[in-house]
RNA sequence: GUGGGAAUAGCUCAACUGGCAGAGCACCGGACUGUGGCUCCGACGGUUGCGGGUUCGAUUCCCGUUUCCCACCCCA
């Protein structure tokens, strides 16, 4: 059998009635903050979120769905040759279009090793040369008396920016001309989260121009990451963003302030009472920077007696240490300096005037120092609210400000912004209990008897459906007994009979399935007392 | 990516030290051919996640694998 792929499921009622009413009630509340709505596309250059979500973040690093498109296997696709005399006949018979003159400028003897690299329109990853580089490195030294060359073959298109980016340590880069036909790759990637598309269609559109800078999406993110409750391959996200030129006021605190009353007012309306709303400012690139330095003077010392994990983090991303759960090492982390002494004036400022409106808005916040956010471009308000009752994934939404990162995407001028996104994933979990309520239920079912009623029926649930009904249509062949049992099992308010007597009368047989009251309706009010009954 | 637990009918779960794979609910049909819910009767439903091993015999024990759950890493 064939079965979703791991880290993904089906939606299926009557969940997704309450996935509805969320998506519903965000977008109402969303409008009336003046946001409308932007949808991107599900895939995106590999570079734009290279770029704006951080190279060295996880995501990037390791949790993206990246594939290649253009690649025909006719011209190059491979990444690397091993070349030793032996086996450079071999490489001829490849056939590849081109090889014969990238071997033309070659003699056998010095050529040792070489690579192919295609390169796609996102350029080079410098990784992969930098890998190519230590192995070439380590080939060598083993061979040790061999004379060498090493020859990266890239498409001639390519050729000058590459050999830029690696012209060191002996290595030649050749470019290859590419045969007619040839559709140099590109790297896309499913997008892991909607902030970066969203800025990049801001600038690709010039949105500024248009006044558009309240902007709101919903729908799938992906990221290969390890599934877990509330935590899917492809998962949903609300989110919005709040951004433009300084000018517009993109930058004052008052959209801070607003963006949080807006959420504050949207999980109220859902019916949820059970969050804390924790803020914190990260502040501006400068004062990370410091702080960062600071973090990792004060934990030099004290590092050894924490755990391997702190140990680990300590190095790799200081600011994770407060991250940690281990109870051993809390009275450490105390000690350790908090951000807020290293925010600049500027900064400083901003997150006072954001509590200053929050409380003037009368939204419940706590300041929590050690809340930090993992992608590179946040900057200054940080934020995110809990939920109890989640298990370990309880945040449901998070976000902050990120004011450097348009023009990091090719923005000819600064546009600060703030925004959020909303794991709808776990807001539903959080909502399940409700889920009764958000079902629509069925109207009336109509149920034909007798010879040639079948047409009859048809129409007239026609007419009931356009008149706003939700309607559903029996059979003739079914027994009336097996459309009663039906229509109790749909959940169906009515049951309305069309029979021979119906029709010449025409006036209906209407029984409220609820109360047993039974009623002749004629035709004309149906629709009418249907709704009627039903509003009560 | 790491660690632990789990997987049996559509759903929730049984099946003792290894001995015929079961129940409740749901679904379908009938009792009842123009009146549902309740009741009763009947039928359907399975490669016990998948693959291998041990055994006369494996849902049960062992190995591998996949997926899910919980946690870690990390984090909208």
């Amino acid at each position: 059998m064939i079965k979703a792929v791991r880290g993904t499921r089906d939606l299926l009622p009557p969940e997704t009635a309450l996935w509805n009413f969320v998506e519903t009630q965000a977008r109402e509340v969303f409008r009336a903050y003046n946001f409308q709505e932007i949808r991107t596309p599900i895939f995106e250059a590999t570079e734009l979120f290279a770029r704006g979500v951080g190279e060295e973040t996880d995501i990037v690093s390791k949790e993206m769905y990246t594939f290649r498109t253009g690649d025909d296997p006719r011209w190059v696709l491979a990444t690397k040759w091993l070349v030793t005399r032996p086996k450079y006949k071999k490489i001829e018979q490849l056939r590849r279009p081109g090889f014969g003159q990238v071997f033309a400028g070659l003699r056998e003897d010095d050529v040792w090793e070489i690579v192919i690299v295609e390169i796609g329109a996102g350029g080079p990853k410098l990784a992969a040369l930098k890998k190519m580089q230590a192995e070439r490195q380590s080939l060598a030294s083993a061979a040790g008396e061999r004379p060498s060359r090493y020859v990266l073959v890239v498409p001639s298109s390519e050729a000058q920016r590459v050999s830029g980016l690696i012209n060191q340590d002996g290595i030649e880069v050749q470019g290859l001309e590419m045969p007619e036909g040839y559709d140099p790759p590109e790297s896309l990637t499913l997008r892991p989260e909607n902030t970066a598309g969203v800025v990049r269609a801001y600038i690709e559109h010039k949105l500024w121009d248009r006044g558009l800078n309240k902007l709101y999406y919903i729908g799938p993110q992906f990221r290969r990451e390890r599934p877990q409750k509330g935590r899917y391959r492809q998962f949903y996200q609300i989110g919005a963003e709040v951004i433009g030129p300084s000018s517009s006021g993109s930058e004052h605190p008052i959209r801070d302030a607003e963006l949080l009353e807006m959420l504050d007012t949207l999980l109220r309306r859902l019916g949820i009472a059970d969050f804390t709303l924790y803020i914190n400012s990260v502040g501006d690139a400068q004062d990370r920077a410091a702080y960062n330095d600071a973090l990792r003077k004060a934990l030099q010392p004290v590092v050894g007696q924490m755990c391997a994990d702190c140990q680990r983090r300590a190095v790799t991303n200081p600011l994770r240490v407060f991250d940690c759960k281990v109870p051993e090492d809390q009275p450490v982390i105390a000690t350790l300096p908090v951000i807020s002494s290293y925010l600049g004036e500027a900064s400083r400022e901003h997150f006072q005037n954001v509590q200053a409106l929050l409380k003037e808005a009368g939204v419940a916040f706590e300041v929590n120092p050690r809340l930090v956010r993992g992608l590179d471009y946040y900057t200054r308000t940080a934020f995110e609210f809990t939920h109890g009752a989640l298990g370990a994934q309880n945040a449901i939404l998070g976000g902050g400000r990120y004011d450097g990162l348009a023009e990091l995407l090719g923005s000819p001028q600064p546009a600060p912004g703030i925004g959020f996104a909303i794991g709808e994933d776990r807001l539903v979990m959080a909502l399940q209990a409700r889920a009764s309520e958000a079902t629509a239920g069925l109207d009336v079912y109509v149920a034909p008897v007798g010879e040639g009623m079948n047409r009859k029926a048809l129409r007239l649930a026609g007419d009931l459906r356009r008149e706003g009904l939700t309607v559903e249509l029996g059979d003739r062949s079914f027994r009336l007994k097996k459309m009663f049992e039906a229509a109790t099992k749909a959940g169906a308010k009515y049951i309305l009979i069309v029979g021979e007597n119906e029709i010449k009368a025409d006036s209906f047989s209407l029984k409220n399935l609820a109360t047993g009251e039974q009623v002749s309706v004629p035709r004309a009010e149906l629709a009418q007392r249907i709704r009627e009954q039903h509003s009560r």
